[in-house]
This record gives structure tokens, C-alpha cells and sequence, in this order.
DNA sequence: TCTGGGGTCCTAGGACCC
DNA sequence: TCTGGGGTCCTAGGACCC
């Protein structure tokens, strides 16, 4: 078999350059994008990054210093992200079939099938190709494993010398490692240059770009890890790569133990290619206002069964279990959690059957009392559609089943051509207190009519 | 006024069965 | 009724990702 070869197409501040992409103004200035409510960052551009702004940052904290700084913020526009994203992979399946589209934002392309003399040519072709023809900026890290990959794509992002794209292979060989590991050993973690001021970054070793990896930035290691590792002198990727692998089983599970494999280039993560079929899907929200009123918390409950049926049936699924669950806001003293589920003998993908479920589960816990902040549906135990089976009774009504089938097609199909919404159950408008807030949303420049960008030309 | 949303996988522990 | 081991299933919680 050949060596395994990838490449990790990573979008850079993808949502900004979004923005952007219809907003060419904003160029070299501070952007950021906010979660849904406006709760928090969760997008920034490079100068917005250079200010301090952390990820995730709370945006009611950094009001002010938003208006200091004349940072531009923007609610997040999901539709459009949605919309932009998909035209990236069209192009990266242009390129090559083997794809796996790893989020919204990045792509792992399998490479061995192709003949590649130069993999910093053929990197640099494809981040020319979409900002030519979308006009997204992207970094691209070429490696023998996914991890690695990661690794060089991060690396091809901040250092400008790079031109976006840093290939790490092939490997160093064995006398470099025994010799690197005694170096180590002498030097102290800590206080490790890891910015490269100079085009000296073109010339560094493989393994000079691991020790350049502080151990929280590698992919797989998070904010608990991270100080457990450190405080077994773990501080950089490097480190990591020489762990004993049971010592790294014992510190982070059967994880551990791959992804030390993965830093030294073999690799155990492959591309899963195939659109694998989801395991749960669940949408939720933080209202827009906190609320008790029935209406607008049934109206809440009935949107997110409706929008979660909906994707159900574009995965050609039917669900045996349905969930609710209801939270007050855990930043106030006396937070508290309610949630119930249901089984259904005949899994579904009927929006009605689905609404009622999750509109009955949620009257078990309903207090009038109590101020909602959040709430949300799940659907789990999923079924492809033409397996339907009968329960143990053979109790299936095969006709209902037939009118049930054919009201979601009809409900789909007007709202694929009249525009999604137009045609909804009447239990998801009894109130509207729940929806949160966008008020700083770009248009969906592209996927509404009405919001379509207006040129003018002067005469 | 006030901190997102949507996922996956692993592990530990309890119930239950043979 | 007791003893012990092993297997399975389920759930809750933890950890990670973007």
C-alpha cells in the first residue's frame, strides 16, 4: 500500500473573510463575528486577533472596547457561511475526489493517488485557485498523517514567509531523533522562541516546526489536557512525539496513544470519505429573552423539532428517540437542567408526530415559574428510511405511514421553491420571545432573493 | 441588559444475566 | 443462598473538535 499522504485545506478566518468577501472596505481593519444571540466571538480577523481579542470572548465585556477601537462586529450570518463553504469544497473536489469535509471551514485531502513532484507548488495552486475563484484566503499543510497535517497548516497561517502553504515531509531519519531527544533533555521548556522574525522558517527541520508547537495547539490536546501534560515537562509537540506510548495511553486515554503515533508520521486517523451518516442530531438555543410564557416556549420547542425532522429527512433517516431539555442561565446562582426523552416504536421523520412528542416531554417539567435561557431537541437512534421495519407487534400502519411520508415531501418541496419557512406547523408561531437577537446580521447576499446585493453604476 | 451551537468518542459504573 | 468471573447494555460525565 502506498504512505498515506494529506493535506488540510483550512480557511483563514473564515467567517470574517466572508464578511469581506461583499464588505472589501473592512480589508486590514478589526472584525469580528458573534455567536447567535450576539453572545460571544467567535470569528476574529487577523488585526482583531493582533488587539487581544480572545476567542469566544464575551461580547457585553468588550463593548466598549470594540467602540475604543473601532472594531466592525457582525452577527453571525450562518446561511452565508453555509453557502461560501460549499463552493470551497466544489472546488477542492475539482481537485481530487479523495475529500473529507472535516467542518465548515476546513477540508483533508487525500493525496497519494495523485502524482505530486512538488507539494509546495501543488499547495500554493490550490490556495491560488480559491481566492481566484471565491475569493477566500486559505493555508495549506501537507503531511503523512492528519495530525501533522494540522500542525502545518497552523504554522502556514501565522508565518508570512511560508506564503500560507508548509509541507512536512518527508521525515528526518533516526540519528536526528536520538540526537534531538539528548538536546532536549538539556534545554529548559520553558521561554522557547517560537515566532521565526525571518525567512529563516523556510530552512527549519521537521523537527524544529514540532518543537515550534506548543503542546495546547497541537490537534487533540485541549484546555484539560494541556496542564496535565505540562506538568509532566510536555510543553511542545516534540516532547509529545516522545512520550512512551503507554505512558501517553496513561495520560489521555487510547487517544494519547494515536496521536503520539501521528507525530511521528504514521499514520492512524484516515479520510473518512464517505458522507457517514450522523449519530444525533439536535438543535438548541439560548433565547433571546429568558422566558416562562408557555407560548413562546412551545413555539421555541416546535421550531427546533421542526428544523431537526427536516435535516432528518435530507439524511434519509427516521429517528427512534426524541429529546427536550430546558435550562435556566448557568451564570446565575440556582442554575438548574431539565430533560426527558421518548422511544418511538415506529421511528419517524414526521415533523408533526416529532413536535407533539417534544411539546408532550417538555409539559412533564413545565413550571410557569421559572425563566427559560435555553432549550433544545435531539434526535437520536437513527434508521435509514428504506429499512423501515415493523415493531414487535407488526403494528405499522402501513397507510398513515404512506400520508405521513407524502405531507413532509409536499411541506419540503413548497418550501425548496417558495423559500424555507413559508410553510410551517402552527405550534412553531405561538410566540416569538425566544428568538434571539441579530441585529448587526449582513444580508444573505446569496441565498434570499430580497437580500440580494444592489450594484449601481454610475452614469 | 449580560458568556454559542453542533457534533463525536471514550470511560466508568451500575444493572442484569449466565 | 453464596461465590466469582465475564459479558452486555445503558447512562452519565468527561474530553475533544470546529
Amino acid at each position: 500500500m502506498r504512505q498515506p499522504i494529506f493535506a488540510l485545506i483550512d480557511c483563514n478566518n473564515f467567517f470574517v473573510s466572508c464578511e469581506r468577501l461583499f464588505r472589501p472596505d473592512l480589508e486590514n481593519k478589526p472584525v469580528v463575528v458573534m455567536s447567535s444571540g450576539d453572545g460571544c466571538v467567535v470569528a476574529r480577523s487577523n488585526e482583531a486577533k493582533a488587539l487581544g481579542i480572545p476567542m469566544g470572548a464575551p461580547v457585553y465585556k468588550w463593548r466598549q472596547f470594540f467602540k475604543d477601537n473601532r472594531v466592525v462586529q457582525f452577527s453571525g450570518n450562518f446561511e452565508l457561511y453555509g453557502d461560501i463553504s460549499r463552493r470551497i469544497t466544489d472546488v477542492l473536489a475539482s481537485v481530487t475526489p479523495q475529500i473529507e469535509v472535516y467542518s465548515v471551514d476546513e477540508s483533508f485531502l487525500g493525496l497519494s493517488e495523485l502524482k505530486i513532484d512538488d507539494y509546495r507548488a501543488w499547495g500554493r495552486a490550490v490556495r491560488d485557485k480559491i481566492w481566484q475563484w471565491i475569493g477566500i484566503p486559505v493555508s495549506v499543510g501537507v503531511a503523512p498523517t492528519k495530525t501533522l497535517a494540522k500542525l502545518a497548516a497552523n504554522h502556514a497561517k501565522v508565518h508570512p514567509a511560508l506564503n500560507s502553504v508548509l509541507s512536512l515531509s518527508p521525515l528526518p531519519p533516526q540519528p536526528e531523533r536520538q540526537r534531538e531527544r539528548f538536546i532536549l533533555s538539556h534545554s529548559t521548556a520553558k521561554n522557547r522562541v517560537r515566532i521565526f522574525p525571518s525567512d529563516s522558517v523556510k530552512g527549519l527541520s521537521f523537527h524544529a516546526w514540532l518543537r515550534a508547537t506548543p503542546v495546547q495547539e497541537v490537534w487533540g490536546v485541549g484546555w484539560r489536557l494541556a496542564p496535565r501534560l505540562q506538568a509532566e515537562g510536555v510543553h511542545d509537540a516534540l516532547q509529545l512525539s516522545q512520550l512512551r506510548p503507554q505512558h501517553a495511553q496513561q495520560l489521555m486515554g487510547i487517544h494519547g496513544r494515536q496521536l503520539v503515533a501521528e507525530l511521528n508520521g504514521l499514520s492512524c486517523y484516515p479520510l473518512e470519505r464517505e458522507g457517514k451518516a450522523q449519530k444525533s442530531i439536535a438543535r438548541t438555543r439560548t433565547f433571546g429573552e429568558d422566558t416562562g410564557d408557555i407560548g413562546s416556549l412551545e413555539a421555541a420547542l416546535a421550531s427546533f423539532a421542526a428544523k431537526a425532522a427536516f435535516r432528518l429527512r435530507v439524511d434519509h433517516q427516521l429517528a427512534r428517540r426524541a429529546g427536550v431539555f430546558a435550562t435556566t442561565n448557568k451564570h446565575k446562582p440556582g442554575y438548574q437542567v431539565w430533560r426527558r426523552e421518548t422511544y418511538f416504536p415506529v421511528p419517524t421523520a414526521d415533523t408533526g408526530k416529532l413536535i407533539a412528542s417534544v411539546v408532550d416531554l417538555f409539559h412533564k417539567f413545565y413550571n410557569p415559574h421559572v425563566k427559560y435561557h435555553r432549550a433544545g431537541v435531539w434526535l437520536q437512534d437513527f434508521v435509514p428510511v428504506d429499512h423501515l421495519q415493523t415493531d414487535v407487534f407488526g403494528s405499522v400502519n402501513v397507510a398513515a405511514e404512506g400520508r405521513s411520508k407524502a405531507r413532509m415531501q409536499t411541506l419540503d418541496s413548497i418550501n425548496e421553491r417558495f423559500g424555507r419557512g413559508k410553510i410551517r406547523y402552527a405550534a412553531e408561531a405561538l410566540g416569538n420571545k425566544w428568538e434571539p437577537k441579530h441585529r448587526l446580521r449582513s444580508p444573505r447576499y446569496v441565498t434570499r432573493w430580497n437580500e440580494l446585493p444592489v450594484v449601481h453604476t454610475l452614469k
